[in-house]
DNA sequence: TTGAAAGCGCTAACAG
DNA sequence: CTGTTAGCGCTTTCAA
């Protein structure tokens, strides 16, 4: 391994100054630095996180905290953060629980806390009173994506009015007869997600006096064939079909248009169905949703945590980001 | 920050025994391990990454290089390689270049480079010259998953052989007119992947005598959308269709069942499809595959860097991960 | 079984 | 503009 003292001798210089030209720091003459930077390249110098990270106190690195990393909407976001941290010098180190609960307190002490990371990003999770003590402690940047979380800043959509938007396109075309295909929580994340969707999916039906019927609310754990499955068997044996289904998620949408399709169910002529996400599938399997752009999220959520990092004063309240209704062929006016 | 120092002091020992104590190793009454263990966790005390790196040399973290992070088997071989992590106690660094070449030498040098991580695990990259040089120097284990590089061992299926059970099993149910949704490269990526397939498709076909017709030959991307687009136009404007269709991933093959849907032409009995992965969607879709298990390629790589790591011998030719044809309902007979 | 002391490779004052 | 001098917080000999 070259070190800088290498570099330094090679330059002829002290390893001090050999450090402020690599960083491009003030106060070194144009000769000397490029004398430092073409020594540094012949001979392959790269600097020690290890030790620059001890010395200055900066790792360079930021942190995600995720549930899990296959999924679309977190490996979304990640790429967006990561795409963020390259163009900034970043590195990208990923705490995933691994979808289970069981990891939690492993990784929040074990790993976060090792002062690897100079910020943290934590996406779509609810804190236990510990945990937000540990992240304070921490004294490092930190923000939420997806999902607000007590007391931490958040990076996210308007959930409920996306709920709203998809319910009420629904509505004007004269559906009334609306299911609700609900998403998950039973990995023991518990993301409040779920519940806001399906809360301003109640206000909006009952905002227009419409009739809510538990029979047509399916649990799809926002997963395509676990709504595959709910909401075949719904439809099969339901005494009178909804016309119009919102799904609060994208993947629960295919579910259900698969589903319809396996029952000869024509959509949208005699099921309207809705998703939120404009999953990359959306649009080649014609799915009306709400759009949210998850890499957009992270990628802006990365970008403050940097620029707090440089200094900037925190962005206490981010805005929302934006969501839209995308009409497809999965919707259509309610039948006769 | 509390430091070692500190739980020295309360413990009434050297820093030396309380980072003993703390590791675990031999040479530490139990009384005293007992004591330290205690005021460590009294104290919230968590050692600092970068110090313990600087002084023992070993990072206890992995990267991962990978081109991008969001697609179904990047990041699924990334949940596998972060669950063994996680057991072991190493974090998780990703390098992604996000879906281009462009970060190529950034990425390879700036942070790969920087000795943040104890070892290396590829996916599915082609690596030039110097890249290999940069590795090597690296001297920290590394490994390729998911397509194989010259040179460097690698943990993956057998893809000539999984192309191969795909085809044979259309061919065995009476079709000679099969076509190919070919997958990308058009990333800068090159994986060679797409290639293996191709040829593999090929080999298949020439060994039963069978046609292969150019115009029934697409390029998908290794996309649905893309897939469906391309299929969808062949399958319209072509003289004569194939009664089958080889797609190259699943991805694609949900494009060709969506296009062949819009075209009101009937699945398996007109067309029959078939691909390769075991996507999540696969069996929802009812998409017959032959099945790989990314996410057990990622775990078995990272379990092989992790035993070298701890003193084991490199493992020089991992064995082949294995494949397996799952008959759902897009592949039947020829039509007569 | 324990402690003292010397670094690991770099950065950050402080001088010059 | 550049060099000197201390560390950063651990681990690791080497002694005791």
């Amino acid at each position: 391994m070259t070190g800088i003292e290498d570099v330094a001798v090679a330059t002829g210089v002290s390893t001090a100054t050999v450090s402020r030209a690599l960083r491009g720091l003030a106060g070194v003459s144009a000769g000397t630095r490029a004398r430092v930077l073409t020594a540094a390249q012949e001979l392959g110098y790269v600097p020690s996180s290890a030790a620059s990270g001890l010395a200055s106190g900066r790792t360079m690195a930021m942190g995600v905290l995720l549930p899990q990393i296959e999924r679309w909407y977190f490996s979304a976001v990640l790429e967006g953060v990561d795409r963020q941290l390259r163009a900034a010098g970043y590195d990208l180190i990923v705490f995933s629980l691994g979808g289970t609960g069981m990891n939690r307190e492993r990784v929040f002490h074990r790993s976060i806390l090792r002062k690897r990371i100079d910020a943290l990003l934590v996406m779509c999770m609810e804190l236990t009173e510990a945990e937000h003590r540990s992240l304070r402690e921490l004294e490092s940047p930190t923000i939420v994506v997806g999902g607000s979380v007590q007391g931490v800043r958040h990076v996210g959509i308007d959930d409920a009015g996306a709920v709203s938007d998809a319910v009420e396109h629904l509505i004007s075309l004269g559906h009334t007869k609306i299911g609700h295909v609900r998403g998950g929580g039973d990995d023991g994340l518990s993301f409040e997600v779920p519940r806001i969707r399906e809360e301003a999916y109640l206000a909006a039906m009952a905002a227009h006096n419409l009739p809510i019927r538990d029979e047509w609310s399916v649990f799809g754990d926002f997963r395509f064939s676990e709504a595959k499955v709910a909401v075949k068997r719904m439809l099969a044996t339901v005494r009178e079909r909804p016309t119009a289904l919102f799904c609060s998620s994208d993947e629960m949408a295919f579910g259900a248009l698969v589903a319809a399709a396996e029952l000869g169910i024509s959509v949208p002529a005699e099921l309207s169905i809705v998703g939120i996400d404009d999953h990359e599938f959306a649009e080649p399997m014609g799915v009306t949703t709400v759009r949210q752009k998850p890499e957009e999220q992270g990628a802006f959520a990365a970008e403050l945590l940097l620029s707090e990092l440089e200094g900037a004063v925190p962005v206490l309240k981010p805005p929302t980001q934006p969501h839209e209704l995308i009409q497809r062929t999965s919707t259509g006016p309610a039948p006769r």
